[in-house]
DNA sequence: CTGTCGGCTGGTGGCCGACAA
DNA sequence: TTGTCGGCCACCAGCCGACAG
């Protein structure tokens, strides 16, 4: 499961959690199951070191009527959102890469927009209740000047600042739907703590203690719910009715989370955490060329080139990358040297616990693509992880590791140089130039036209081992990226090739274990199972498991959708017809603790599903309640 | 009913069907409530003079897997479509028109553009199954020569051979669905008739005689139905299982239609034709923007700037309105002369009979809007119709009508000249040009940046009436437009005015019986009605009636929407929430035949519903099965 | 001929308590 | 403490035949 977290893309994307970044604070998670941090939120970042709700109080607060607290709490524990008024870097290479869908066309946009942050607005999709922020950022050369000038004291002072730590947000609970919270066969069993705490005290003198709930949304939208504290042996708080309806109209599957939260008025407040997003590329697409004044691409490239102002979509949950970096965080990150071999600590935003950390190793510095973000910092570190679970050909950006001190790494070559201390570090700094055997270009912008010019030599020189020494510096400058000096050994004759070479080295130690979450590796059910599968109750009828192979199972697991869960089919299109020739929906995971390895063989196994295939049922998949008809398509790790 | 066509926008919109364009023939038609042409597919139309379907086969085939027939059914028997190859007219003030929503810009456009007509492709909505072409086209500025040197005798020659009757489709029919066929209680009353037409025929031997349909609809999907000949006294139709999903899944209302067509290969297709747009306006403005090639406004500002080709999404069931006007017809209907007074015939296309038409008198010329589109001829002329029901102060444009050469209106002064003729025509015609006071301009273009310039005085100077003298001619030029040589009697100072004078002055008689549909006139029950008031069966439980007034009715009326029926809510959005606080959903007209005179009294009453009255209840009114969350609103006229 | 309705039934949504992990 | 399940009931989709306009 975490390693699907740090597949090639998301890797590089976990943040260095309430660094600069706001925190919600006093959550009660009641997941036992840690499966996946996206739909985990855990009271324990309390013990974060800088979490903060200042960051909250400079929002927007006019925000068209979400409400604050719960639009952090659907948002996650660990999300991240720039400050209004800070300074950051944005990073157009990394936001291009997150709308996928748009054509790759070379943007004459410089890697690195240092910006200061006009506004952020909370919003909330009205369709799947996704929160996102619409952040407003102007170029500011002021603060490329200051970088330039070594001077981001003030950056820092207001980073400090901000160090205090949340006061508790009492009365709010998360939890993520079983499958019988889901089932159209049963309601919402209420967590006994989450009761007493959200909601408003029951007469448990009566009979049949029993009230009504009223609880608004991110949208202002009431939803009635029947609280009852149910007879029986031993009692319990569930909700009744209603309870469906909301399920019915949020789409809801088991997976996801719902959360409860008393505000301070007293007033009971209902956000959704999806396992999945529903159906993200539309969506968000809509909204974000047409809702809510997000400025498309275009006009990005505009704003830039004359300094105006433009706004971008910040989706905290479609994507860990954060192509919106904190100034500080940015520059803070470039004072260290970078080394391949050089070992590193990284938060993963999804933890759960504040002292997870992963360590690993640099493999290799470079551009990801030299040809159109010549001296781009984006994700510019390959690295391999010491947790063979993660994705060993990730890449990750400089702010987002910190180098250890600790050595290690047979052939690492470290750089001296303490970590978060100015020793050495440039006064006029230019550290983004890529010096070449000398040849070095002091400023920020002409070195990306520099380099542009020399990039294609730049790939096969910077690939060509043991080709450059680290480069001789002028004023204690030392150069950071695009520097090979390291004696980290892998062979090949291009970047490329490196990759596929080192591929081949770790193979025998890593890819038993690798978990490469990918569409190909689907487990199909074809949809006439799954009509049989379901039949309201969970066991009087056959599951689908008899369905396919003759075998009927009993066994009704909580299974977990890792978040790789994507759909395959929107909204609208019939299943049965578009897929009826051969195979349709569904495939899950095991109920694998977070923290366990999976076990291959019934992985494998699964993945033989493939399409239909009767002999080789796993009989520890599960059919999941309610997914008769949706349009979710579940990925299975090889 | 009638007169909701001929409100102002629509009024001036219904087109002289078959004239040039292509008629579906050959539909045999069930339905025997008339109440909306817009639903209504007229077998009638057989005896109209040039139903043709050459032009079917001059549309483009190749277009993306809409059967042209299925097309042409679910368009409706009077639509018409611009030929492939053909000369039209593009009036963008028109187009403009249509697209509601769009700003009132001032376009650089000229009100009259000569295209041709480079290719029509047909298309199908894939949420609604409402059918659109695109119209591409391109200016062509030997249309315009043409037209300066008064040769159309090519293009009338194109027109000429078009006159043949179109060969009978047969094994086709349409039916409005009743209450009963969208009802969830039962399924599908197949008409005889239409059953032993286009259905395969039953084995009648057996005792239950019943075999399944399978029928592809506009997107080639398949659809399966149980279709039994039921035992009973009579015995009869009906297309049970299967049925219902297909109601659900498209939506369909009673008062929409369906249309079944057994093809020539004997496979069997399926239409359906909404009695209102499924929220026509997002998804329409979604199509036309971003789907389809179909320009924005502003790409076809760019186009005929550069005489390259444009395309136009032509929506044939989404007014009545044609702003693609064949070259011919715009031509000819501009050699008559045209003065107030005058009176004309009129048909409507929504009609179902091919001789109704109506009768009226020009009771003004002049622009519509002088200071965007100067000369334009959209909707120039100022009507009184002689029947009542029909909007009294609706515009029409001179390509609509057929000038009458019988004299009516104690003032009217009828300028020589018989229709249909070209004596006395302008061989070298200029007679866009708008002469006053022995000004004119010859040249077209010229004649409307003139127009522009003059605009002001033009119509006080039109509106002061009898200022003008009919203009002398060159070379037998008559003017047509835009000149005031009338006896009319008209008071006011300007054209406005004298629209209001007109209508006080006619306020007396028409009044009362003019149905203005407008959404402030909406009838409107409150949700918990409408959940009690349909219970599955239609009158086990007490109706709305009962619910709202405690008195319980069992009638259950058939009803028809009229075509004004727009979606108040988009779907996603939660009715109950939303409109809880008051009154929310749905209100009919009575089932009227569209013949008859509405009874004011009954409407009148049922807009006192406003908001929730108990006391006001018009008994005639019942609610409509399944209509519980829809999100329609349902407009009535007053 | 066909729109509507009552009867009827099976499927299932949904509430309950019980059990067991 | 809480996920799951059997029991149970009521509602309603949906099929049937009957009746009447």
């Amino acid at each position: 499961m975490i390693a699907s977290h740090l597949s090639a893309a998301a890797a590089a994307a976990a943040t260095f959690a309430g660094f600069f970044f706001w925190t919600m604070c006093g959550l009660i998670d009641l997941n036992t199951v840690d499966d996946d941090g996206e739909e985990t939120a855990g009271s324990v970042l309390d013990s974060l070191s800088s979490s903060s709700n200042s960051v909250a109080a400079s929002v927007n607060s006019a925000s068209p009527s979400v409400c604050l607290e719960l639009w952090h709490a659907c948002a996650g524990p660990l999300i991240s959102l720039p400050k209004k008024g800070g300074a950051v870097v944005y990073l157009p290479q990394g936001h291009l890469e997150r709308l996928s869908d748009f054509p790759a066309i070379a943007f004459d946009l410089p890697s690195h927009v240092f910006c200061r942050v006009v506004d952020v607005k909370l919003h909330a999709e009205p369709a799947s209740d996704e929160v996102y922020a619409q952040v407003s950022l102007i170029p500011d050369n002021k603060i490329e000047k200051k970088w330039k000038e070594g001077d981001i004291e003030a950056e820092f002072d207001e980073e400090e600042t901000e160090g205090s730590v949340n006061s508790r947000t009492p009365h709010m609970f998360c939890k993520t739907l079983t499958a019988s919270d889901t089932s159209t066969h049963g309601g919402f069993s209420v967590p006994r703590r989450a009761a007493e705490d959200c909601f408003p005290p029951l007469d448990y003198k009566q009979q049949r203690p029993s009230q009504e709930l009223i609880a608004k949304d991110l949208h202002g939208t009431e939803w009635k719910f029947r609280h009852i504290y149910r007879a029986g042996q031993p009692r319990r708080h569930l909700l009744t009715t209603g309870w469906s309806a909301f399920v019915n109209k949020k789409k809801l599957v088991s997976g996801d989370a719902v959360l409860f939260l008393r505000g301070v008025d007293g007033e009971l407040r209902l956000g959704i955490r999806r396992a999945t997003q529903i159906k993200a590329g539309s969506t968000f697409l809509t909204r974000c060329n047409l809702q809510s004044n997000v400025s498309p691409i275009n006009d990005v490239v505009d704003a830039i080139s004359t300094n105006s102002v433009f706004n971008i979509c910040y989706n905290p949950r479609g994507s860990l990358s954060e192509f919106i970096v904190p100034f500080v965080k940015f520059s803070k990150s470039l004072m260290h040297s970078f080394s391949a071999g050089m070992r590193f600590k990284m938060h993963i935003g999804t933890d759960d616990t504040a002292d997870k950390r992963y360590t690993g190793q640099i493999t290799g510095l470079g551009d990801i693509d030299p040809a159109r973000w010549p001296g781009s910092k984006w994700r510019c570190l390959s690295v391999r992880w010491d947790d063979f679970e993660l994705d060993q050909n990730s890449r990750v950006s400089p702010w987002e590791i910190e180098p250890s001190s600790s050595i290690s790494g047979p052939s690492s070559f470290i750089v001296p140089g303490s970590k978060r201390t100015r020793i050495g570090l440039p006064t006029s700094a230019s550290d983004f130039s890529v010096p070449r055997d000398g040849i070095e270009v002091s400023d920020f912008g002409e070195s990306l036209r520099f380099h542009k010019v020399l990039q294609g030599q730049e790939i096969f020189g910077f690939a060509t081992h043991q080709n450059h020494r680290q480069s001789d510096t002028r004023s204690g400058v030392r150069t950071l990226i695009g520097n090979s000096a390291t004696s980290y050994h892998h062979q090949g004759a291009g970047f490329g090739e490196s990759l596929r070479f080192h591929k081949v080295l770790q193979g025998q130690e890593t890819l038993p274990n690798t978990l490469q979450p990918s569409f190909n590796n689907c487990v199909w059910i074809p949809t006439p199972a799954l009509k049989q599968g379901y039949n309201g109750n969970f066991h009087s009828a056959p599951n689908f498991h008899e369905s396919l192979s003759g075998k009927a199972h009993n066994t009704y697991t909580h299974l977990n959708l890792p978040i790789q869960t994507q759909p395959l089919l929107m909204e609208g299109q019939d299943l049965v017809s578009t897929c009826k020739s051969s195979c349709l929906l569904f495939g899950f995971p095991l109920n694998e603790k977070r923290d366990a390895k999976p076990k291959e063989d019934n992985l494998i196994q699964a993945a033989a599903f493939v399409p239909c295939s009767e002999d080789r049922l796993n009989p520890n998949l599960s059919l999941m309640n309610n997914v008769v008809g949706r349009d979710v398509l579940l990925d299975i790790a090889l």
